[in-house]
DNA sequence: CCCGGAAGTA
DNA sequence: TACTTCCGGG
């Protein structure tokens, strides 16, 4: 079967479709939404509003007319591109903001991870649930993805045009002329076109093709959040101080690290310019990419552009992206989840960022020329966000290919990357308390499921984004998984990988992780499990879950464990994006420890990792289940699922879940009913794939390549990932 | 308005 | 694959 390991970390094609294959691939839907959502000409006609990543169309006949201009629709009409958007559901990009006309939201996790692998959203708001990415009507702060500025610096080779560029780039084609062509022309083009914002940009068209090759690692941007921005970013890129660094500063100051109310994104401001915002290197796909899901595609082997190397990635990348995430992780409790893909690695020890702060440059600002908008929005909210400047003239330059880092960390074995013994202790991360966030919302949200949500608290029927959730997301299910501590080592990468020597790490435990666990645990039953799995689904758990969940839950008698299940095929398509990985055993400890471990615990149960002490036994969710688990068995399942399914709905946000449908909704469905304690059956025949034992990864093979491979490859993502062209020429 | 199946197109 | 078109149903 398939063994997505083999392909291991596609993305889902539909994720980067466009961009590989830019010329002719169409422009896609949720492309030119952004498009369109990042200008602010258009915001009489669509814009951001409410939640993180919701926008409305505020005037469906003419984002149709666009649309449909866009692609030589003529007979285009709101109740069609409508039709479209509800394809994303399925596709989780965008989910419909229920109660609310015309609006709808994007599920940046899916949407930029896959774009961007590398970005953390979590970092982010650590917090940002799903998806953050724009604040909403901030016009200047948007989340531009593709910073218009500074795309050039970046790649001047090209590779990624995008990274700056995205959607600004995009856009901008859009806008010069590609458009065009639709005869009628309905001005679409000229519309986005003139709008940009980004009117500093206008960069000369870049001279993308390219492909030179030159650039070598180089330059890729990583979209990351401010938060982690600098240090990650430096790292990334190399050195800090560098100039390249420079460019994106944004945070200075304690960076917001709250978001302002409004915007849920904390970054969202995100620097323009420099800030580069979010673009993510294109590394290694696997690492955070989480996403996809389940879609009924399956990654095929085709379509990665990866795939012939899969990823290569080059040591001193990966192992920055390491960094970053670690960073990430340490600072903002964000699950550990990433470094599955990388056992053999060793992650360097995070600073802290306080320093990093110098760095960065401020933001400049403003060239918001929001304000004068008014009029036509709904009112309320409007931005307060800093203006962002773009800076044009100065960018920052990267160094694509300068990295001062690359040599200087030259890598001597892909594998050895963490030369440098981390240090064990610190790694614990106790993850500093959320932003907060999240948890109130799901508070809320757990408490009152869905339709009834009126009633609870909320009174007011829309908790909006807002008010409460502050940034963080909820660490719930993440912290567990952070929280955990496991001590590993990692001994056998299976893989070859360690050839030198693994790295191995270690993990305190911190002493509050079993509490936690059972609290999880408890929590989990009670609660839903679902939920958390959802909202995280970028950090975390999902990739443990999936393929665990079949297997160890069955239904332990009775008991449900801690998923449900309900749908399985939701797993299943997690699966095979996520959990594509066979964790390395060694590591797998580590993540696990919490409910992590449950998860892992099928895969490494085989393996034989190293297993938890017996103190954290308890922990271990499945564990509990097993042995007692008296949490779940106390709902009915009927009940859970319930929940779950009023959670679904009413957690547009949250995404996933429904794939049942698509798959095979008939079966799971039943299933549902049913039995909740068995469905899991089938699934595991898919995690399982033959044995625990993990597919290989493929990372492993590119890891263990040499350079050249990556070279190539990591051109090649670079483009991927980072254009999204949308030309559409063809009508 | 919104949903989603079904069929068709490129 | 990603819609586009049509459409019945809520």
């Amino acid at each position: 079967m398939k063994t997505p390991g083999d392909t291991g970390f596609a993305f889902p094609e539909w994720a980067y479709k466009p961009e590989s294959s830019p010329g002719s691939r169409q422009i896609q839907l949720w492309h030119f939404i952004l498009e369109l959502l990042r200008k602010e000409e258009y915001h009489d006609v669509i814009a951001w509003q409410g939640d993180y990543g919701e926008f409305v169309i505020k005037d469906p006949d003419e984002v149709a007319r666009l649309w449909g201009a866009r692609k030589c629709k003529p007979q285009m009409n709101y109740d069609k591109l409508s039709r479209a958007l509800r394809y994303y559901y399925n596709k989780r990009i965008l989910h419909k903001t229920k109660g609310k006309r015309f609006t709808y939201k994007f599920n940046f996790n899916k949407l930029v991870l896959v774009n961007y692998p590398f970005i953390d959203m979590g970092s982010t708001g650590g917090s940002v649930p799903q998806s953050a990415p724009p604040v909403p009507t901030g016009a200047g702060t948007h989340f531009r993805f593709p910073p218009s500025t500074p795309s050039e610096v970046l790649s001047p080779n090209e590779d990624l045009r995008s990274p700056g560029g995205m959607f600004s780039s995009v856009g901008r084609r859009m806008a010069r002329g590609s458009v065009s062509d639709c005869s009628d022309g309905t001005s679409v083009n000229s519309e986005i076109e003139e709008g940009n914002t980004g009117a500093g940009e206008e960069r000369g068209e870049r001279a993308v093709s390219g492909g030179g090759g030159a650039g070598g690692g180089a330059g890729y941007r990583s979209i990351i959040h401010p938060r982690l921005s600098h240090e990650t970013l430096f790292r990334m890129y190399g050195g800090p101080g560098n100039p390249a660094g420079h460019p994106g500063s944004r945070g200075h100051t304690g960076h917001r690290i709250h978001p302002e109310p409004l915007s849920p994104f904390p970054v969202s401001p995100l620097p323009g310019p420099g800030g580069a915002s979010l673009l993510a290197p294109p590394l290694s796909p696997a690492l955070s990419m989480t996403p996809t899901s389940h879609l009924p595609y399956t990654p095929s082997p085709t379509l990665s552009p990866m795939l012939g190397s899969h990823f290569s990635f080059n040591p001193e990348d990966m192992k920055r992206y390491l960094q970053a995430h670690t960073q990430s992780v340490y600072n903002y409790g964000l699950s550990p989840r990433a470094f599955l893909q990388y056992p053999n690695i060793v992650i360097p020890q995070p600073h802290r960022p306080a320093a990093d702060k110098a760095g960065l440059t401020a933001e400049r600002g403003a060239a918001e020329r929001a304000t004068t908008a008014g009029g036509g929005e709904r009112g309320g909210d409007r931005h307060h966000h800093p203006p962002l400047a773009h800076s044009t003239h100065h960018h920052p330059h990267l160094p694509h290919s300068a990295h001062p880092h690359s040599h200087s960390h030259p890598i001597h074995h892909p594998l050895h990357l963490g030369e440098e013994p981390p240090h064990m202790s610190p790694f614990k991360f106790k993850l500093q308390p959320p932003p907060l966030g999240r948890k109130q919302r799901e508070g809320q949200s757990q408490s009152k499921p869905r339709q009834s949500s009126l009633s609870s608290g909320s009174g007011s029927g829309s908790m909006s984004s807002t008010s409460g959730l502050g940034s963080s997301l909820s660490f719930g299910s993440d912290l567990s998984s952070a929280s955990g501590s496991g001590l590993i080592s990692a001994s056998s990468s299976t893989q070859s990988l360690n050839s030198a020597g693994l790295p191995k790490i270690k993990v305190e435990p911190i002493s509050d992780i079993e509490s936690e666990e059972e609290v999880e645990v408890t929590d989990i039953s009670d609660e839903d499990p679902d939920e958390r799995d959802e909202e995280f689904e970028l950090f975390s758990p999902r990739h443990f879950r999936a393929s665990n969940h079949h297997h160890h839950h069955h239904h332990v008698n009775g008991t449900a464990t801690t998923q449900h299940q309900p749908h399985p095929d939701e797993d299943l398509d997690e699966d095979v994006f996520k959990a594509p990985a066979p964790p390395p055993p060694g590591l797998m400890p580590f993540f696990t420890s919490q409910h992590t471990q449950s998860n892992a615990h099928r895969g490494l149960s085989a393996l034989k990792s190293e297993p938890p002490e017996p103190a954290e036994s308890s922990t271990s969710p499945s564990q509990m289940a097993s042995a007692g688990a008296p949490q779940t068995k106390c709902i009915p399942l009927k009940l859970r699922f319930k929940r779950r399914w009023s959670e679904d709905q009413r957690m547009e946000a949250s995404q996933e879940e429904s794939d049942d449908k698509k798959v095979r909704p008939e079966e799971e469905r039943e299933r549902q009913r049913q039995s909740n304690g068995q469905m899991e059956m089938e699934e595991d025949g898919t995690g399982s794939g033959e044995g625990d034992s993990p597919p290989p990864l493929a990372y492993e093979g590119s890891i263990a390549t040499p350079l050249a491979s990556h070279s190539r490859a990591s051109a090649e993502l670079h483009r991927a990932t980072a254009q999204l062209s949308l030309e559409n020429k063809d009508c």
